[in-house]
DNA sequence: ACCTGAACACCGTTCAAGT
DNA sequence: ACCTGAACACCGTTCAAGT
């Protein structure tokens, strides 16, 4: 009975999604800096050389990590798609990507961070390109030659909303909230 | 003769200062996650402790590598603006903002790194506003209620185009340089 | 006052060995 | 096939001791 619950997990079972589970709840709270591998490894109760096995390196890991954070920045962009009339569409998913940033403040950084793609994987590339694919969505009404420049300013606008709101370099006034903040900002773009 | 060199800088002199070049080298050539302390001080030709007769801790010698970063990004936006005719000094002080961040990535990610702020340093703090008011400069002539959102929209435009481009998500066309596409992107803001 | 030497408590990663 | 134990080469940081 003592020794069964070992016995049972020493193949874990399903290990790599242990590990990812754990490592995203790390990430969330300590920032990818703070999420160490050994760490982790202790969390889950395996040996330090354990998450090897299916995982290249931190970098690896990390990456996991960044890809699934795509997949649901993805998510969240196309339910304001969906969800919002033709009108309200800009301002719509301008707020879901800032609101996206300050919910997920350090999964959001990671998935920008430039030690991911030292070695450009490319089903990282995939996850980015889709997630930024919601962004053209915006742009569908314009005429084909201001396309390019109206998608790159809304993206530029949102997203240095975004960076400069989690770095607090932005400071909200009383009674302002986010998305009030988006709306004016990208409101007359 | 054979001491000499040891003995005239055992007192290394101006320690703090050689630190402080050594790492800004280190730091634009590595990152600041590549910024190691012992392998500063192996570079300076010291001790693994003598960095912290002059460092608290290395994220003190960040903090002073990155106001040195918002001094210099400082001297660029204000000439900038001395530089250029009123009209187009909005143009001229987004290019100067996104050249500042292309021509030194890694001091700028520093800059704005949230491991910085933990504690809220006040001098990172002033170096930082003094920084960003070089940009008050560019809605002097707009009206007092639309100041602030006018000033928001332009930072956040140029801020966004310079960490996309930094991070490789946004692609320049063949033959299209950055100065092309920040005139663009913010010429119709 | 300023720096060294040695130590402490960590890392990420590798590899032979165990189950 | 999957995991452990022990090791390697590092870190940042501290502190008694040297000059």
């Amino acid at each position: 009975m003592s020794t069964s619950r070992r016995a049972e997990h020493y193949h874990h079972g399903d290990l790599r999604h242990a590990l990812l589970e754990a490592a995203m709840a790390m990430l969330e709270a300590e920032g990818a800096a703070g999420l160490g591998l050994r760490e982790l490894a202790r969390v889950v109760g395996v040996s330090p050389a354990a998450p090897y096995r299916h995982f290249d390196s931190k970098g690896r890991l990390l990456e996991a990590l960044a890809i699934t954070g795509y997949q649901r920045f993805s998510t969240a962009m196309w339910a304001a798609e969906r969800q919002s009339a033709p009108a309200r569409r800009i301002g719509a998913m301008g707020q879901a990507y800032v609101r996206f940033a300050l919910d997920n403040p350090n999964l959001f950084r990671l998935m920008f961070s430039p030690e991911l793609k030292r070695d450009g994987r490319p089903s990282l590339r995939l996850a980015a390109d889709a997630a930024f694919d919601t962004l053209k969505a915006v742009t569908a009404a314009l005429p084909e030659g201001e396309k390019r420049v109206a998608a790159l300013r809304a993206w530029a606008q949102v997203h240095g909303l975004a960076v400069l709101l989690l770095d607090g370099q932005i400071a909200l006034r009383p009674g302002e909230d986010v998305d009030a903040l988006v709306a004016a900002v990208i409101g007359a773009g």
